[in-house]
DNA sequence: CGCCAGGCCGTGT
DNA sequence: ACACGGCATGGC
């Protein structure tokens, strides 16, 4: 009986949440500065709390890049604090903010316009950006074929048995992206931007700490895991 | 009340 | 090259 291979199933999945859980529109923000502002915002923190901070800049007219150059870093920290860690994002989004004025004549179109292997490496040398933000950043505000790799990702591709149990972020990208190799339907930032919107609403509901796989809709997928045979 | 959230960084091994 | 603790606040 010959074995699926891991990006097989893995393309399987995708397809069975789209289905699940229909077209997303991610990333949820109206311009792509909210979607890197956002970014920042949402490391490690619940989303509910970075509406809350989105909400007191757009509030204050300081959802733009002209607003968040006019700021002070300190009234942008009392601004974002519901979103936590407020010190070093307040910094780190003023980084970004110098970084793009200082390369880009303030401007994401530019930015857009570099090649991601110039435009990564650049992003991922700021501080606060690791290559979660980096690729959130290209793909959802740059819309760039970049996979984000997150926490709930990392938890199905590992738990499922798709990547060795300590596979790390460059691994777990390269697999998740080989899963839409040869793939001629739409784009691969489309399709990168849906597989990423359906992971997270999968793993917010089914991949915490503890799995609770119980009405998972990718359920099926675990008698892969279950049907081993013994080693 | 305790655990956890759409990570990242500095430090010690 | 890793593992580990700290970072801050609010939701559930």
């Amino acid at each position: 009986m010959m074995q699926e291979s891991a990006a097989a199933r893995l393309r399987v999945m995708y397809t069975s949440l789209v289905e699940t859980y229909g077209p997303q529109q991610w990333w949820p923000a109206k311009t792509p500065l909210e979607v890197v502002v956002g970014a920042y915002l949402t490391q490690s923190t619940a989303w509910t709390s970075v509406e809350r901070s989105l909400r007191n800049l757009e509030e204050h007219d300081l959802l733009s890049i002209d607003g968040l150059r006019r700021v002070s870093e300190e009234a942008l920290r009392t601004h974002i604090r519901p979103s936590g860690y407020m010190i070093r994002k307040a910094a780190a989004i003023k980084a970004f903010i110098a970084f793009l004025d200082e390369h880009y004549e303030g401007s994401l179109e530019k930015l857009a316009a570099e090649p991601s292997a110039i435009s990564r490496p650049r992003l991922l040398a700021l501080s606060g950006v690791g290559p979660e933000t980096a690729d959130a950043i290209l793909l959802y505000a740059l819309g760039q074929p970049a996979m984000v790799v997150d926490e709930y990702l990392r938890r199905v591709v590992t738990r499922h048995g798709l990547v060795p149990p300590m596979a790390k972020y460059d691994e777990i990208q390269d697999f998740a992206e080989s899963a839409f190799k040869g793939d001629h339907s739409g784009s691969l930032a489309q399709h990168y931007n849906e597989f990423h919107a359906v992971i997270v609403q999968v793993g917010k509901r089914h991949c915490g700490r503890s799995a609770k796989c119980e009405s998972c809709p990718l359920a099926f997928d675990l008698a892969h895991v279950h049907n081993q045979p013994a080693a």
